[in-house]
RNA sequence: CGGGAUGUAGCGUAGCCCGGUUAUCGCGCCUGGUUUGGGACCAGGAGGUCGCAAGUUCGAAUCUUGCCAUCCCGACCA
């Protein structure tokens, strides 16, 4: 009633940001670009967050943390990744305040002003090269593993729920190596960890590849990526691993022995992903009637609605209810038993819907008389009546069921949205008219590449790993390719 | 940073053009009761710096100026 979602198809902008403020996730914040994650929304990221530490875990890597703040000067290092990022940054020059000797309120003291500024990081490359630097002497110390939670600050001049907020949460990954292919395994390792959780957990296909030089991050050697297509046909970058060569060890000195006691700059990765990818998970699945989470990482799988006439069958659907949800978490089912009683059932219905519970369990006075309660799927929106022996293994098969389909039907969107063309005329109409990845050939050149994006405003999104080498001409120029990449208008 | 829109209770809004009682209505919230198989109903109640600041005026939510914030679209970026 009061929540009412806009159509996707009337306005995807408003549709999403429906979803994120009514389903529970996000707030705004007083400051532009920031955003308070409540807890449903929070949840949900600590399920992500959980899920990819155990992978970084189980490929050999450890946590620790890094300070926000850093020194400007460490910025100017790597020059690259000035450009990168410098004009993004903010900037801390004092450290007190005072109260406003003109009146109300405080006043940045400018007594109180640093020696040197300090920025909020948007990145730590630079702060952490400068601590590998004690860290590495030998060989032996290496490989080093380093991953690390923390929110960084990026100054960005339009911002959107998730997508892109001026704080956001991450993970960065910074490893150290003794050669570079072993640096490059990794970058890859990374990636593929990457594509597993997406696809398996999030239940969204991804496209990995390689950025093109003008898409690389700002001090990388090569830039690895996976791409994911939202449901209105643009692409979303979902995680980058990136292989930074010497880059930064050269910046910040950093050297190792090696086995022939010479001395040789360490070779070094970095990957990330953040809290874009719940904005990622929003758009790939849902619908109008509000979010539809993937089981696997939902904060809820299952919620119980009771549905009674009188204190003496709510009672008896108490004491039903209470072994299924025995059941249920013992089978490690995440699951909620809603009797409170200032909704009613088909308020909660509609409630629950929206933030996107996979399975919902009815059960009233009747049902309990046929040893049955009604399980309807968020998905597809199908009910069906389940007997309450053994519903537990049932409603398992059901979760694995509906986080197959999720992906299943993700992917072929995603089929259905990847287009082959090889004239400029049908590339356009493409982009225009169907959206989605469009398949073309490019004559490798960033002049062209900015000139289609000048022209379209799509990028190439990637060359897709183990892509098929294919002669043919570059969609813009007519000159020589040997393959095809992939173009997309994108987040 | 350019263009557009908006700002009145937790949310959604009326009032603003044309200044004038105690700022409207709905949802939500609190109390009591009846209800409960797809967003219940009755009765009573609480809740407001009308974004902020100046100005005009006897009097400003309403007029003027400045500022702030948010959203959308665009250029830049995870």
């Amino acid at each position: 009633m009061s929540k009412e979602i806009t159509a996707r198809s009337q306005d995807y902008a408003q549709w999403y940001n429906d979803l994120v403020l009514k389903g529970g996730l996000a707030d705004y914040s007083p400051v532009r670009g920031c955003m308070v994650i409540k807890p449903y929304g929070f949840s949900l990221w600590e399920n992500m967050r959980d899920v990819l530490d155990r992978m970084f875990k189980e490929t050999g890597h450890q946590n620790a943390y890094f300070p926000l703040l850093i020194p400007k000067s460490f910025f100017s290092k790597e020059a690259s990744h000035v450009d990168g990022f410098a004009k993004e940054c903010a900037v801390v020059t004092h450290y007190r305040l005072k109260n406003d000797p003109d009146g109300k309120g405080v006043v940045v003291d400018p007594e109180a002003k640093l020696e040197e500024e300090l920025i909020i990081r948007p990145t730590s490359e630079t702060i952490i090269w400068n601590t590998y630097k004690d860290w590495i002497q030998s060989y032996r110390d290496l490989p080093l593993l380093i991953n690390q939670w923390a929110n960084v600050l990026r100054w960005e001049m339009r911002t959107r729920l998730f997508l892109r907020t001026a704080e956001f949460l991450w993970q960065e990954g910074h490893t150290a190596h003794a050669t570079s292919e072993e640096a490059v395994e990794e970058t890859r390792r990374m990636l593929d960890v990457y594509a597993d959780f997406v696809e398996n957990y999030m239940a969204v296909p991804v496209i990995k590849g390689v950025k093109t030089p003008s898409e690389r991050f700002a001090g990388a050697v090569d830039t690895y990526c996976i791409e994911a297509l939202m449901s209105d046909g643009k692409a979303l970058q979902a995680g980058t691993s990136h292989f930074l060569g010497q880059n930064f060890a050269k910046a910040f000195d950093v050297q190792f022995s090696n086995k022939e006691n010479k001395l040789d700059y360490v070779w070094a990765t970095s990957w990330g992903v953040s809290t874009r990818l719940v904005g990622a998970l929003v758009m790939a699945h849902s619908d109008d009637d509000g979010l539809i989470l993937p089981p696997r990482i939902s904060p809820l799988q299952v919620v119980i609605v009771p549905i009674y006439k009188g204190n003496d069958q709510k009672s008896a659907i108490d004491g039903k209810v209470e072994v299924i949800v025995q059941e249920l978490k013992a089978a490690g089912i995440r699951v909620k038993y809603d009797d409170s009683d200032n909704a009613r059932p088909g308020w909660k219905f509609a409630e629950y819907e929206m933030k996107g519970v996979p399975v919902r369990i009815a059960i009233g006075a009747r049902d309990l008389e046929n040893n049955v309660a009604e399980v309807a799927r968020r998905d597809t929106k199908e009910k069906s009546s389940l007997s309450l022996d053994g519903i537990a293994g049932n409603i398992v098969k059901l979760l694995e069921e509906i986080q197959q389909h999720l992906y299943d039907k993700a992917l072929a969107f995603r089929k259905e949205h990847i287009t082959e063309v090889d004239t400029w005329e049908t590339f356009e109409k493409t982009l225009d008219e169907k959206g989605g990845f469009v398949s073309a050939h490019w004559d490798g050149t960033a002049e062209t590449e900015a000139a289609i994006k000048e022209r379209t405003k799509a990028t190439i999104r990637c060359i897709p790993l183990n892509n098929p080498q294919e002669a043919g001409t570059c969609i813009l120029t007519g000159k020589p390719s040997k393959e095809r990449v992939l173009f997309a208008r994108a987040y």
